[in-house]
DNA sequence: CGATCTACCTGATGGC
DNA sequence: TGCCATCAGGTAGATC
């Protein structure tokens, strides 16, 4: 589900909903969501009267600083949801896993219906060394600016498709399936063009589509499909969705030549373009 | 090395 | 009404 803009908007209030929260009480249903530690205690004891503290993101990690030193590091996966509740007392949504109760009042709880996604808890200085996927992890296409004669030469030091490319957290972290189609389209670029044959004109207007579409996509807070899965930490929708050009849009006319959008399977995943605009 | 697959899960949807 | 197949924002690991 979560891309980077979903990510980045729940970070973005995490940060200020819970940032300077003491967590009272944590409880856990099950050992799939905590499966990277041994039992619940071992997860529990980890966070059990810690303050959280700033709340950043890396890629679609999201890492919740712990007064004792330690990250608290949660990844969404298909269908995770991190939601706000004021209390005990509103009714607990299925598929809820964990839930951290503050000594403040008020709660926030992990919801996932595919359990693809987990959370756990390590040391900060153990984050880059210990846990290999946010090591390997490549550059954020918001945090870390860069010149496009440089991004052009890690295009074209990879030589590969660009949409797997684009999708590749080790090349990128953030952009999945909606956004990198979203982004092609807006560089007018098609899925399958190698990476080393784009002529610096088109490595600028990837660049370019990929930072404005994110940036944009943040701004209207992310995209809900139609099954509404992807809710930010107040539960409410996204909007990004009516801004798609491409993306779940199949044989509607292209926004920009009235062509019809196509949808064509990607390495066993839908993929949407128009075969007009994309070259 | 890259490309391609499969597995991990639940739930919604559509065809028959 | 039900049964079955297909699909869904992600990632890791196996296999070629």
């Amino acid at each position: 589900m979560p891309e980077l803009p979903e990510v980045e908007t729940i970070r973005r209030d995490l940060d200020r909903e819970v940032a300077g929260k003491k967590i009272r009480a944590v409880d856990v249903t099950g050992m799939r969501s905590i499966r990277r530690h041994k039992n619940k205690k071992e997860f529990i004891s980890q966070l059990e009267m810690r303050k959280i503290g700033g709340v950043s993101r890396k890629g679609k990690y999201l890492l919740m600083r712990l007064d004792a030193g330690d990250v608290l590091v949660v990844h969404l996966g298909m269908s995770g949801q991190l939601l706000r509740a004021k209390g005990p007392k509103e009714p607990l949504p299925k598929h809820t896993h964990v839930v951290l109760t503050f000594t403040q009042g008020g709660q926030l709880r992990y919801v996932d219906p595919r359990t693809f996604g987990e959370l756990f808890v390590t040391a900060a200085d153990d984050l880059e060394s210990q846990v290999s996927e946010l090591a390997h992890l490549g550059f954020d296409p918001l945090d870390d600016v860069m010149s496009w004669t440089r991004f052009g030469d890690l295009l074209y030091e990879r030589k590969a498709k660009l949409k797997p490319l684009l999708m590749d957290q080790r090349f990128v972290a953030g952009i999945g399936n909606i956004y990198s189609d979203e982004i092609l389209f807006a560089a007018g670029l098609r899925h399958d063009r190698s990476s080393d044959s784009l002529s610096s004109q088109e490595v600028r207007r990837l660049y370019r589509a990929m930072v404005e579409t994110l940036q944009e996509a943040v701004k209207h807070r992310g995209s809900s499909l139609a099954d509404e899965q992807y809710r930010d930490l107040f539960g409410e929708v996204g909007d990004f969705q009516s801004q798609h050009k491409v993306y779940d849009r199949e044989g509607q006319p292209c926004r920009r030549c009235r062509s019809s959008i196509v949808r064509v399977r990607v390495g066993g995943r839908s993929s949407f373009m128009c075969p007009q605009c994309q070259v």
